[in-house]
DNA sequence: GCTACCTCCTCCAGCGGCTAGAGGAGCAAG
DNA sequence: CTTGCTCCTCTAGCCGCTGGAGGAGGTAGC
């Protein structure tokens, strides 16, 4: 037998807060459940999984709009795989051109904080920051 | 002579778009400059390296607040700077952390590419989402 | 002097992805 | 029957901008 829990259980089951929940039924990323006499929704088995879904891909970083891509694929098992791996190379150009970015900027950072004075008036960071000639890239 | 330019010029001279100059000055991070009969702000050079430090600190991800403490440290030159250092450095373990996580999903979603299935009823990326398990690492 | 055009002004709303709080109603246990 | 938990809706706030509406000031050419 099919047992449906209420909001709360949904959140304990999947992870994701109560509100947020609540927001991904508002924004449509999630389907209205059917509600109790008293006004409460009602997840089934199904909701759950979704919502377990849901989480793990936010947690990987993808957003909203690629999750509803996903779902929607994830409910056409018949569609080509290539889709849905498309979806995901897209997510990791976006990450490696994040940690690249990253990285020219932790270097810079890095560079500034080996300062070795006594005052502001003539500590690194705060020359560093005023001056962009002192960076090694220029892109940023 | 001192000259003073309005806010379009402060833009070109500075890489930050006027609706974002407005927005510094509402916020607090930049001065209200004085204003021309018509009502026009008129901004000083002093105004100007203001505004390419705060620039050159958000391009390296510095987070207003910070730049507010930046600003401060910088226009009293006798502080020691040791405190513009903390905060560099304060900056520079956030970069590392946010490096971690995405080298960490990066090797996730990687994995979750090497799918060689036809259609998405067997489709690796939308069965590692669906499932926690698969994942090498926990803690996201 | 007039027209056209550019720059500027203020105010307000929106982005993404939540998060939190107010104020009220439903529901189960003791 | 009361207590306390969970749930409901609605609204506003977070960060760091960004853009648009609707109007006023300023300038260059005719």
């Amino acid at each position: 037998m099919q047992r449906a829990v209420a909001i709360g259980g949904a959140s304990r089951a999947s992870g994701i807060k109560i509100p947020t929940i609540r927001y991904y039924e508002q924004i449509g990323l999630l389907p209205s459940p059917p509600r109790t006499e008293g006004n409460r929704r009602l997840y089934d088995e199904e909701d759950l999984s979704r919502l377990r879904f849901i989480r793990h891909a936010r947690e990987l970083g993808f957003e909203v709009d690629a999750i509803r891509q996903l779902l929607d694929l994830a409910g056409h098992p018949s569609r080509p795989c290539r889709d849905a791996d498309e979806i995901a190379r897209t997510h990791l150009a976006e990450i490696d051109r994040k940690i690249a970015r990253l990285s020219a900027l932790r270097e810079e950072v890095e560079r500034m904080t080996r300062c070795r004075n006594e005052t502001v008036a003539n500590c690194r960071v705060i020359e560093v920051l005023g001056d962009h000639c002192e960076c090694i890239h220029d892109q940023h």
